[in-house]
DNA sequence: CTAATGACATTTG
DNA sequence: ACAAATGCCATTA
């Protein structure tokens, strides 16, 4: 499995209404590749298939959106997730810790 | 293999 | 608080 695999799995894992960041994921597949992992998501082929539009940036901002950032602001919008000038309104209310979650969800 | 790039993160001015 | 600069890791040319 590819680091970019890796990253789309972990995305899917994302609940609805729930956010989480690239550092998280990065963190989740124990390295500190950010990076990457937004370039991953960038190219992700399974556009439907995985929840791209949930992964933010560290500080609660919205960061970027192939489609545009509008539309991912939209997209979470209709999640139930209220973003204001860009930033995730109460981001820590709405953040998928990935590390802890996982752990629960495959016990 | 080397160089350049990016949906980021952190530090500094 | 905002803008710019630097570092970071995987991918791509």
């Amino acid at each position: 499995m590819n680091f970019s695999q890796k990253v789309w799995n972990l995305c899917k894992k994302i609940p609805k209404g729930r956010v989480s960041t690239y550092r998280e994921i990065a963190k989740a597949l124990k390295t500190k590749a950010y990076r990457a992992v937004g370039s991953a998501l960038n190219k992700n082929p399974y556009a439907p298939v995985v929840p791209c539009h949930r992964v933010v940036n560290s500080d609660g901002r919205v960061g970027g959106f192939a489609r545009g950032v509008k539309k991912k602001i939209e997209l979470l919008k209709k999640e139930g997730i209220k973003v204001r000038n860009k930033k995730i309104a109460g981001f820590e209310k709405v953040f998928f810790r990935l590390k802890k979650q996982l752990k629960k969800q495959n016990l």
